[in-house]
DNA sequence: CGGGATCCAGGATGATACTG
DNA sequence: CAGTATCATCCTGGATCCCG
């Protein structure tokens, strides 16, 4: 270990917070509520997502100061989800890497077939 | 579903790319293999990874097309391991990525004890 | 040096049912 | 609506041993 590399160390507290957001569904999450959500209507929009997963990952965003949990008033019980200031700042390298995904998709399904052929 | 949010749709295939990027180790090989680098050097940087974890993520994203895997010749087994072009575009918004989490870790950190702390 | 093969435990996840 | 609780299951990941 080079001790200058100090993002790679298991001590260091960023590897903690890369721990917590850096999966699929976390990054999602932090890109759906651009727009502030209610809980269903993040959920409807990440096909896929159990409720259960969506609360876990909302509670360690949550957790982490990232998104903020509001209870909204009324006959109903309702929550609303958004960002908090500290994580906006992220919203642009987040876009770029959608975007990328998007861009880049075609020539990676080509990587994946080539890779998968050889000695079958 | 509102079927224009087409990178949340399960079956888009940005979504599958998403699957195999965003996880803490590729995260890590991507920004580490800003040079190219041997198995064991990437191993020895970054602290905590088993050899068998690391091994999975680089034929991973080997085969997603985002990691070149070279054999050196010499009287002993080397391989070097580089980046594919297509990927080196991410290296900036990976690098944000990173430097924010240094920037920020002390709000973070703070923000995860007040909310222990609530009904501890 | 750079892995592959195997075994195994623990955590993540899906399904389902229930609730303030 | 927005969760919690429980259970069965699956899969990841660690440990270990071996090999060209």
């Amino acid at each position: 270990m080079d001790t200058t590399d100090l993002v790679y160390r298991a001590d260091c507290p960023s590897r903690i917070v890369l721990d917590q957001i850096a999966d699929k569904w976390s990054m999602m999450v932090l890109e759906v509520l651009r727009e502030p959500q209610r809980f269903n209507a993040i959920k409807r929009r990440l096909d896929g997502v159990t409720q259960r997963v969506l609360t876990q990952t909302l509670r360690k965003l949550e957790r982490n100061g990232m998104v903020h949990r509001k209870v909204l008033d009324g006959r109903v019980l309702g929550v609303e989800y958004s960002l908090t200031h500290i994580v906006k700042y992220l919203q642009g390298p987040f876009s770029i890497l959608f975007d990328w995904t998007l861009g880049n998709i075609e020539a990676i399904q080509e990587c994946q077939r080539k890779y998968d052929e050889q000695d079958e």
